[in-house]
RNA sequence: GCCGGGAUGGCGGAAUAGGUAGACGCAACGGACUUAAAAUCCGUUGAGACGUAAGUCUCGUGCGGGUUCGAGCCCCGCUCCCGGUACCA
């Protein structure tokens, strides 16, 4: 037989997994034991399949999943699709083909991948978010976020009957009101509700976009087309109510620091305090926002949003038109304008004044774009001695300042923002900020200008999408406008099939929003309930919906009872949710904010037993890969390019002093993440007709850390190529086939090497350090290479350690060894200390910290005898001749210092 | 600007609790086997100086300081790279 038939051995085993199922998690397993939930993030079935970089983070939960297989663990290793949303619809649309269909086949692409890669999901769990009876279950779940509201209270949701027992004790005249006034009042609690709101509408994609899917530049995260503010009336979900839980529970998460700090600033909380202004000839007070209101004697003027309500009401006439042509200005910029032009403020004066509550001095109200409606209360209190802003603005506009924190001595700077004593702050004075702060919130209160407050830059979620490719909301429009919920026994509202299913897009940005459903057949379109006749809800769901709550289904999948089965959901989830869930750092805000304030949705409502969905956040790192330009800056077929000498660019790309061609013409060398736009994506279809599968999950784990993003060298592969050749060459003979092993005891010292190779295994495999972990075994194999058979006490173990990481060829071995049983669940190997004792330590002796020598001793050697044999030793006695010998250091087992001096 | 993360040989990386810096792999060089090549096996490989040699010494983890018997690791001050965010009051 040809040497490590790696094709034959693949194909066998993955085979042989799939028709015995070994990798099923039974929905009866024997609770007694632990368990162990490992979770990807599930991806996208787009249409060009893999490259090298998508597999990273699969390969490392397969060997977790293996690994903690092996240690007695139940494991639920479950894969899906996320199929619904706008990559899946584009496709189909540009495809000409339905999206049911293209998903489908993009679908059985990936899975072909992934199944050849030989990773160890459940594949009875397999789902897809478009599947009908999971997306039944996402409309189920929109209706519990519909019929709660946020009992602000006991700080939990709670179902808004609830709420409607509570109004009929609480609300003078509650049952006075009609049917549609009561809904209106509930329109204000609910957790989904409809509004009115100012949106992100996408006219090139026909569809409007939640704050997350919008760039800084004020383009589509998807596509990059521009995005227009409008108001719209859509399903927005009251995400904000949960602010705080988003943020304090993160404390309880063992995630990575990065992402934790990323949620943090979106939900953005800050603490200050509202302050109201008296408005000069206005019965309303202006209502601010600050974080500083410590610094209110400082207040020389106010400024509004150009969008701000008030604007108009208080403008005066001889201002009327200036202030008229700036706000015109202001609405007409986009936001990549108003940040290109970010480094003059501007702003128009109303000619109108407000009167500050602290020391009762006459302040001008201006307008100004620097100033946000979104945020706060869309006006501020300036104060320009404290803040940059204000300071920039004041000095355009040659506006008071006045400080109110006295800045350190010798400060020559502009607005002063650090700590120091209150000054020109009557009853403030000498105060540090946060006293000041607190003493100003008491005296606010009780003078009643105003009150402490928190707000937040969080933003409730805007649900509604004016496309086909989702899922349908199940709500009934009444031709009076009034909205009613479809039963639950109704569930699923199935998207209705459609021909065209293609979005209006338009290039106008005040084209009304015609969602395709509107084209659905009046059959589907409208329902009659008792002699009522309703319309369907015609936007569809975001992408993010059918990703918010996967993990839940895949504990329970078959149900059709329920999302999954109260005792199989408390098995897996309990106590801190998925165990481990890997995926790439791109999620950090959406996806991962969205399925946390979802969970604890249904967890304030009784349905899921852990606080938070993922116990565990790993963010693997990005794959990179070199990739060259022509001269006109375009990006060329990495594969094809060859230095100055002909040989190609992949062999020498990382040396320096290289030039390189492509086609004969001279390119330029750079280096970015691996993918189309550059050219430089590696497909794993081409590393596993070359080397196999075992190689490529190898190679792409000894890499480097799981974490860090590393770049592709397809040179190196041959690496751990070699590794595996020489394993099966020392497993199996060449020619005649039989297995290499014997039944002989293991000498001493082959044992010692064994349980090192353990020990070191084990704790590199707990922390996931893969890199390390194959190294380990590459040097185990070194030291018995030599031998013409393996004895079976330390091929076996070998064999069980290489098997999370390279299985095939492992199961191939383990059988030919003479197992029948899969190795999947067989027991990781585990340390003896004894063969871990060292009679001799080699102990290196230092002089002033610098190595002078190594010295052997026995290791019951008493420390005495050791400095003793440290300071006698012949090449150390020449570093301490005519000196004094201060100090004697032992480390034990590791070294001696003597400090001479 | 602000907030994170990082920088170690020609390259990817290792050093888990402050204790021999460079494990392991790639590349390169030398050797064995071979008619030859491939494959395989053995050896060398951070830089420099001295020595016929065994070897010895000096320097060395982005830069400059510090703490310590001892610093890639801790502290202070920088540089550069990557990611996030940006008039958020």
């Amino acid at each position: 037989m040809s040497e490590y038939p790696f094709q034959n051995i693949e194909t066998k085993w993955q085979a042989f997994w799939e028709s015995n199922k070994t990798f099923r998690t039974p929905s009866d397993v024997d609770t007694s034991k632990p368990k162990y939930y490992v979770l990807d993030m599930f991806p996208y079935p787009s249409g060009v399949g893999l490259h090298v970089g998508h597999p990273l983070g699969y390969i490392a939960t397969d060997i977790v999943s293996r690994y903690k297989r092996m240690n007695n663990f139940n494991v639920l290793h479950p894969m899906g699709f996320d199929a619904f949303g706008l990559p899946a619809e584009q496709f189909a649309v540009e495809h000409g083909v339905h999206p049911r269909i293209t998903t489908e086949k993009n679908i059985d692409n990936m899975l072909r991948q992934l199944k050849a890669l030989g990773l160890s999901y459940d594949w009875d769990r397999k789902l897809s978010t478009t599947d009908v009876d999971y997306y039944k279950w996402t409309q189920w779940i929109f209706l519990k976020l519909f019929n709660s509201w946020y009992d602000e209270e006991q700080d939990k949701a709670r179902p808004i009957e609830e709420l409607v027992e509570i109004f009929a004790d609480t609300r003078p005249g509650w049952s006075l009101l009609s049917t549609a006034e009561k809904e209106h009042v509930l329109e204000g609690y609910r957790l989904a509700y409809l509004a009115e709101v100012p949106v992100n509408w996408c006219p090139a994609l026909g569809t409007v976009l939640a704050n997350e899917e919008v760039t800084n530049e004020g383009r589509s995260e998807r596509g990059n087309y521009p995005v227009y503010k409008r108001p719209l009336k859509q399903w927005m979900l009251r995400i904000t109510s949960y602010a705080d839980r988003l943020e304090e529970d993160l404390e309880d998460v063992n995630w990575p620091e990065p992402v934790k700090m990323m949620q943090r600033n979106w939900v953005g909380r800050s603490e200050g305090a509202h302050v109201d202004f008296v408005v000069e000839g206005q019965e309303d007070k202006l209502r601010v926002f600050t974080t500083r209101p410590d610094t209110l004697f400082g207040a020389t003027y106010m400024v509004l949003a150009p969008e701000h309500e008030l604007v108009d009401v208080i403008t005066k006439n001889d201002q009327k038109a200036a202030v008229k042509a700036y706000r015109k200005e202001a609405s007409g910029k986009t936001d990549i304008d108003r940040m290109s032009e970010s480094k003059t403020k501007t702003g128009v004066f109303t000619g109108c004044y407000a009167i500050n509550p602290a020391g009762g001095s006459r302040i001008p109200i201006w307008i100004a774009d620097y100033v946000l409606m979104g945020y706060g209360t869309g006006a501020i209190m300036a104060v320009p001695a404290q803040d940059e802003r204000d300071w920039e603005f004041a000095k355009v506009f040659d506006l008071p300042i006045v400080r109110t924190v006295q800045p350190p001595d010798g400060f020559d700077g502009k607005a002063y923002t650090g700590d120091g004593p209150a000054i020109n702050s009557e009853f403030l004075d000498g105060l540090r900020i946060d006293e000041a702060k607190a003493r100003m919130i008491d005296w606010l209160e009780a003078e009643n200008h105003g009150e402490g407050t928190v707000t937040y830059k969080l933003r409730d979620w805007l649900f509604s999408r004016q496309r086909y490719w989702g899922e349908p909301f199940p709500i009934l429009r009444g031709e009076d406008g009034s909205v009613r919920a479809v039963a639950d026994d109704e569930l699923p509202v199935e998207l209705p099939p459609m021909e065209d299913f293609k979005p209006t897009a338009s290039d106008d940005p005040e084209a009304p929003p015609r969602p395709p459903l509107s084209r659905a057949p009046e059959s589907w379109r409208v329902v009659e309930i008792d002699g009522v006749k309703y319309e369907r809800e015609l936007n569809t769901m975001p992408q993010w919906a059918g990703s918010c709550w996967y993990y839940l289904r895949f504990i329970d999948n078959m149900n059709d009872e329920a999302f999954a089965a109260t005792d199989q959901e408390k098995y897996w989830m309990s106590p801190a949710g998925v165990d481990l869930y890997i995926g790439g750092v791109e999620h950090a805000v959406l996806h991962l904010l969205y399925a946390r304030f979802w969970h604890k949705v249904l967890f304030d409502l009784g349905y899921v037993s852990s606080v938070e969905p993922f116990g565990r956040l790993f963010n693997q790192g990005y794959i990179q890969a070199y990739a060259y330009r022509d001269e006109r800056g375009i990006a060329v077929e990495a594969t094809k390019v060859v230095n100055q000498d002909g040989r190609p660019a992949m062999d020498v790309q990382d040396q320096k002093g290289q030039t390189y061609f492509y086609e004969g013409q001279p390119v330029s060398q750079e280096y970015g993440k691996m993918g189309k736009s550059l050219k430089n994506a590696v497909s794993p279809d081409e590393i596993n007709d070359q080397y196999g599968c075992d190689t490529l999950r190898l190679y792409e784990m000894y890499m480097g850390p799981l974490e860090a993003s590393k770049p592709w060298n397809t040179r190196d592969i041959v690496g751990v190529n070699r590794f595996l050749r020489r394993v099966w060459r020392n497993f199996i003979q060449d020619d005649t086939d039989v297995i290499l092993v014997s039944d002989d005891p293991a000498t001493d010292e082959q044992m010692r090497l064994l349980h090192k190779t353990i020990a070191r295994m084990t704790s590199d495999m707990e922390r996931m350090s893969f890199n390390t972990a194959i190294a380990a075994l590459i040097e185990f194999l070194s030291g018995i290479v030599s031998l013409d058979t393996i004895p079976r006490s330390i091929a076996e173990p070998f064999i069980l350690m290489l098997a999370p990481l390279a299985p095939h060829i492992s199961e191939e071995i383990w059988q030919r060894m003479g197992h029948e049983e899969s190795l999947a669940y067989a027991e990781w190997p585990e340390v003896d200390e004894k063969w871990l004792v060292q009679d001799m330590l080699k102990l290196v002796v230092q002089v002033n910290g610098k190595v002078r020598g190594t010295i052997e001793v026995p290791a019951d050697t008493s420390k005495e005898a050791i400095i003793e044999a440290g300071r006698t030793n012949e090449k150390v006695i020449r570093h301490l001749e005519g000196k004094e010998i201060r100090r004697e250091i032992y480390v034990p087992g590791r070294l001696i210092n003597i400090v001479v001096g």
